[in-house]
RNA sequence: GCCGGCGUAGCUCAGUGGUAGAGCAACGGUUUCGUAAACCGUAGGUCGGUGGUUCAAUCCCACUCGCCGGCUCCA
C-alpha cells in the first residue's frame, strides 16, 4: 500500500503501481477544468505515471503555469506531427512552450507560406479530432540515436547527444513520434481551440553561425471563447502599438534621413517628455539626489580605464578622432559621474552621495533589433550613482526601491514583478563584497515586504542588482527599473574615502534607473494609456470648440486664461462643423474638449465633454479651472500643478 | 548581422512591361453649423536609391538604404 498526499492536506491509501490518474479520478478541480497532467513531491508527469511509493500529488489543470506548459508542448507537439504530415522532408528540432503560448523549429528548404500555415492549421484540426493518445517511450542513447538517424531526424540526434543521461524519452502520438522530456496531456483530444500564429527565422539553438531554422509560432486554449479573447488581445496591443499611435498623436518620429533607432521628438510627444522630466528632476531633489550633467563624448582613454573598450565595444559605436586624440561618444554615463567623484578627496561624511543625470547615451544596436521607442540607438537613462560606504549600503537600497515603486506608481502602474540576480560564475570583488552586496540587497527587499524571484547566477560580473519589472493594462512585462552594485569601476578607478581611521576605503557604487530610458518608457507609457494620457502627462489638456464665428474672442481669453493658470489649452476656431471638431479632439485623446457656442457666451460658462465619456454638464470657467486644479494636484508633485484661482 | 515579408502622394492603400489612381489630409471657395467626418474645386508622386535586362521598367534581375515579423528560453 502506499500512501497519497493531496493539496488538501488530505490522505488516501492505494495499492502500489495505480496510475497517477486514478490518484485524482474524483480529486475536485475548480473552473470546471479538465485534468491535464499531474504533479508529484512537486515534478510534473503524465497522468499515465505509476505510482509505487508514498507521495503528495497536485492535479494540474490549465490553470496553472505549469499545466499551461504541458498543455502549450503537447500542442507543439500536434503543430509538428501537422508539418510533418503535410510536409515530410521538414526535420524536427524543438518545440517548447513560452510565456503566451508555444513554437516549433523546424530544418526546411524554405520559408513556410501563409497558405503552407493554413495547410498546417487544417491538419492541426484533424489531429485534435482523431484524439490520438499520447504514448510515453522509455529508450537508451544507444537505440535512440539510430532511430533518429534512420528518420532523418539530425536535429533530434543532435539532442540525444547532448543529454548526460543515458536513457531518454519519446513520446508518440498517432505515427509521429518525437523525442520529448515530456510531460503531455493524455490524448491530442484534450486541446479545445489551437491557432497557428506566424512563421519567422530561427537559429538553431540562437546562435547565427548555425543554419537557419524555420520557427512556427501557436497558441491554444481548452475553448474557443478563450482562444478567440487572447487573439483579441494581440489585436488589442496592435491598436495600441505605440508606434503607430506616436504617429497618429504627432508624438515622435524616425526618419530614414537621421538614421535608424533615433527619435525626433515632435512638439506634442516633447511636452510629454518635459512633463516626464520636470516630474523626475523634482522628485530627485527631494529625495536628496544632486543634479549633474556630463559631455557627450570623452577621451578615449577614459573607456580604455573603465573597462568598456574591452567588454562593451561591439555596442560603442567607433571613436572619432579629435586633433590626434581618440574621442568616443558615449554609451554610459557612469565614468562622468566617477570622474566627478574625484575631483576631490571625500570623507566618510560625505556620504552618500547620489547623483543623477538625464543622459543622453548612444549605442550601436544591430540594425535587426531596433523596434520604434523600445530598442533604440540614441536614448536618454534616468539615470543615478550612489556612491555610499558598505555600512549605508542598506538604507539606500531601501530609499531606492520605495522611490521606484512610488515614482512607477505615479504613471499608473500597479503590478509589479521583482528579480534578485546574484553573483555569476566570472565576476570581479571578493566573496565577502558579494555576500554583503546580496544580503543588503536581500534584506532591503525584504524590510519593504516586496515579494521578489532570486534567480541565481543571473547577476552582471561586477555586481549582483534588483530588476522591476512593470506589467501594463494588457498584463504585459517591460523590465525598466534596476538596481545594480558595482565592485568593478570603483576599483578601476581607485575611488575612495576617507574613514574615520584617517585610512582611504573603497566607496560602494550602486548604479540605478527608474525608467531605465525615457524613450523606452515613454514607448510602454503610450501602449499602456493607449495614447489616452492622464491628464496631468497630456500634451494639450484642455481643447476650446466654438460653435461659430461670434464666440471666438470669449474661447481665446478662456484659452489665454487657462495657459496663465499653467494648463495646456488650445482653441478650435475654425468655421467647421461642431461634429468635426469634436472628433478631431477626441482623436487626439484630448482630455476635455470645452464647447462654447452663445449661450455659454451669454451665460460665462463652459459645456464641457471628457474624452471617451461624452458630455459632462455646463459650469463656469472659474468652477471648470477649480476642477482641473484639483485633478491635477492629485496626481502629480506640488510644483507641477497649477495654483487654483 | 541573419531568415522571411514589405517600400507607390503628407497618411491609409489600389494598380500595370507601354512613364500612375482612390479616400483622408493640404490649399482655394461655399456653408455659421450644439457633442465623433458639410459641400464644390485645385494642387500634389524622377512609384526608397543605384545599376542592369529590354525598343520601353514603378513592374523583371542585382546591389543598396529603410521598415515590419522573428533569431536565450536545450528534447
Amino acid at each position: 500500500m502506499i500512501e497519497v498526499t493531496y493539496p488538501d492536506k488530505s490522505r488516501r491509501s492505494y495499492e502500489s503501481g495505480i496510475t497517477a490518474f486514478a490518484a485524482l479520478e474524483d480529486y475536485p478541480l475548480p473552473n470546471n477544468r479538465t485534468l491535464l497532467a499531474a504533479e508529484v513531491d512537486g515534478v510534473a508527469v503524465d497522468l499515465s505515471t505509476v505510482l509505487t511509493s508514498d507521495i503528495s500529488i497536485n492535479p494540474l489543470t490549465f490553470d496553472a503555469d505549469i499545466g499551461k506548459e504541458v498543455y502549450w508542448h503537447t500542442s507543439a507537439h500536434i503543430l509538428a506531427q501537422a508539418v510533418k504530415t503535410v510536409f515530410p522532408t521538414a526535420k524536427l528540432a524543438i518545440g517548447p512552450p513560452i510565456d503566451a503560448g508555444f513554437y516549433y523549429d523546424f530544418g526546411f528548404e524554405r520559408a513556410f507560406t501563409p497558405e503552407d500555415l493554413d495547410r498546417i492549421e487544417g491538419e492541426v484540426h484533424s489531429i485534435m479530432k482523431a484524439d490520438y493518445p499520447l504514448q510515453r517511450m522509455e529508450s537508451s542513447q544507444k537505440d535512440a540515436i539510430p532511430f533518429f538517424q534512420d528518420r532523418d531526424e539530425s536535429y533530434k540526434v543532435e539532442i540525444i547527444e547532448s543529454i548526460s543521461d543515458p536513457s531518454v524519452s519519446m513520446y508518440r502520438q498517432g505515427d509521429f513520434i518525437d523525442l520529448c522530456r515530456g510531460p503531455h496531456v493524455p490524448s491530442t483530444g484534450r486541446i479545445g481551440a489551437f491557432k497557428v500564429l506566424s512563421g519567422a527565422g530561427a537559429y538553431w539553438r540562437g546562435d547565427e553561425h548555425n543554419p537557419m531554422l524555420q520557427r512556427i509560432y501557436g497558441i491554444s486554449f481548452p475553448t474557443q471563447e478563450e482562444l478567440d479573447q487572447h487573439l483579441h488581445l494581440l489585436e488589442e496591443a496592435k491598436r495600441r502599438d505605440h508606434r503607430k499611435l506616436g504617429k497618429e498623436l504627432e508624438l515622435f518620429s524616425v526618419s530614414d534621413e537621421t538614421g535608424p533607432g533615433l527619435i525626433l521628438w515632435h512638439p506634442k510627444g516633447a511636452m510629454v517628455r518635459h512633463l516626464i522630466e520636470t516630474f523626475w528632476r523634482e522628485q530627485h531633489l527631494e529625495r536628496g539626489y544632486e543634479l549633474v550633467y556630463s559631455p557627450h563624448i570623452a577621451r578615449l582613454d577614459l573607456w580604455k580605464q573603465s573597462g568598456h573598450l574591452d567588454f562593451y565595444q561591439e555596442n560603442m559605436f567607433a571613436s572619432m578622432p579629435v586633433e590626434g586624440n581618440a574621442y568616443q561618444l558615449k554609451p554610459m554615463n557612469c565614468p562622468f559621474h566617477i570622474i566627478i567623484y574625484k575631483s576631490r578627496l571625500r570623507s566618510y561624511r560625505d556620504l552618500p552621495l547620489r547623483w543623477a543625470e538625464l543622459g543622453t547615451v548612444y549605442r550601436h544596436e544591430r540594425s535587426g533589433v531596433l523596434h520604434g521607442l523600445l530598442r533604440v540607438r540614441g536614448f536618454t537613462q534616468d539615470d543615478a550613482h550612489i556612491f555610499c560606504r558598505p555600512d549605508q549600503l542598506a538604507d539606500e537600497v531601501v530609499g531606492i526601491i520605495e522611490f521606484t515603486f512610488a515614482t512607477l506608481r505615479r504613471f499608473g502602474f500597479e503590478h509589479f514583478e521583482t528579480f534578485l540576480s546574484t553573483r555569476p560564475e566570472h565576476a570581479v570583488g571578493s566573496d565577502e563584497d558579494w555576500q554583503h552586496a546580496t544580503d543588503s540587497l536581500e534584506s532591503a527587499l525584504q524590510r519593504l515586504d516586496v515579494p521578489y524571484t532570486t534567480d541565481p547566477g543571473e547577476g552582471v560580473f561586477y555586481g549582483p542588482k534588483i530588476d522591476i519589472k512593470i506589467r501594463d493594462v494588457l498584463g504585459r512585462a517591460w523590465q525598466c527599473s534596476t538596481i545594480q552594485l558595482d565592485f568593478n569601476l570603483p576599483q578601476r578607478f581607485g575611488l575612495a574615502f576617507t574613514g574615520p581611521d584617517g585610512k582611504p576605503h573603497q566607496p560602494i557604487m550602486i548604479h540605478r534607473a527608474i525608467f531605465g530610458s525615457i524613450e523606452r518608457f515613454m514607448g510602454i507609457l503610450i501602449e499602456h494609456f493607449a495614447g489616452a494620457f492622464p491628464t496631468w502627462l497630456a500634451p494639450v489638456q484642455v481643447k476650446v470648440l466654438t460653435l461659430g464665428e461670434t464666440q471666438s474672442s470669449y474661447a481665446s481669453d478662456l484659452v489665454v486664461q487657462l495657459k496663465q493658470q499653467g494648463f495646456r489649452a488650445e482653441a478650435d476656431l475654425r468655421s467647421e462643423k461642431m461634429n468635426l471638431k469634436i472628433r478631431e479632439a477626441e482623436t487626439a485623446k484630448v482630455p476635455y474638449m470645452l464647447v462654447v457656442g452663445d449661450r455659454e457666451v451669454t451665460a460665462g460658462t463652459v459645456s464641457i465633454r471628457k474624452r471617451k465619456d461624452g458630455p459632462a454638464g455646463t459650469m463656469t470657467r472659474a468652477a471648470f479651472i477649480e476642477m482641473l486644479a484639483a485633478e491635477m494636484s492629485e496626481h502629480v508633485s506640488t510644483s507641477l500643478a497649477p495654483t487654483p484661482s
